[in-house]
DNA sequence: TATTACGTTGACGTAAACGTCAAGATCACT
DNA sequence: AGTGATCTTGACGTTTACGTCAACGTAATA
């Protein structure tokens, strides 16, 4: 048995998406499923493919970076040359991740922060109306 | 001394922003620089708030929701009431953040399997080069 | 055969987050 | 009084990422 494929409407049921979504991600060479006369087939590449744009998108990228980034994964082969750029780009990225990562962080702490110092003033207040 | 204030060229200069995004934050009410005649003036706490809106940004989050998150964050006095339900939203928000986090983390971890995969294939290409 | 479901291509609309003039005020110099 | 720098308030323009019709094709089903 061949690769399974999936029609427009049955991507769209499992990565909750409209199809305006997925024929704007085509128009845009996200995507580039085949045709079956008119109707668009999209195959496990295409499925592997949305996968990685809506969490590129979670992480706040642009389409059109995704883009760049998608064939960045795609040219896994290719001679050494193309490898070595590809390396040095996806090294790139990972930095980019890294930073993004450690600002979360920051950020979780500075609110753990401010979590801790209220419920601190909270039960000291439960404490005081306890001692009336 | 009092808390130094900033012009709005000064603010832009040093956050990177131009005149145009500060007086858009102000319309949205997510700074409230005061007026000297015309011209506003921008306090310690605008400085700050900027720094939060443009974390939160990097973030994806739009500038609505940070204008809830900011207000939020001012609420950390009040009664107890208003301390409790803001906890509890800053929980929430913390439980956020930390997926982002772990997906942030899952997709670096891929991305170092493809970097590892890739290099490891370049270095027995050299090393079969190097036999020849 | 008619309806229903699912799909197609335009083409125009929209919300967010600013950019980009235009026209004028204010202030520091010269 | 003139020049330049910095600021002001409109008001319209722009990009991104789709939403929302309209009008139509095709395929299974009642």
């Amino acid at each position: 048995m061949s690769d399974p494929t999936y029609s427009i409407g049955e991507l769209c049921a499992e990565f909750d998406v409209t199809p305006r979504t997925l024929r704007f991600y085509e128009q845009r060479e996200l995507l580039t499923p085949i045709r079956d006369g008119q109707r668009r087939i999209f195959t496990q590449r295409d499925r592997a493919r949305l996968k990685l744009i809506l969490r590129g998108k979670r992480f706040g990228f642009s389409l059109e970076s995704i883009r760049q980034w998608l064939n960045l994964y795609d040219l896994g082969d290719g001679g050494v040359t193309q490898m070595t750029t590809w390396v040095e780009n996806a090294k790139t990225q990972m930095g980019a991740l890294r930073d993004q990562r450690d600002e979360l962080e920051d950020a979780m702490a500075e609110l753990q922060v401010l979590i801790d110092e209220t419920e601190a003033e909270l039960s000291r207040r439960a404490a005081k109306r306890a001692a009336e």
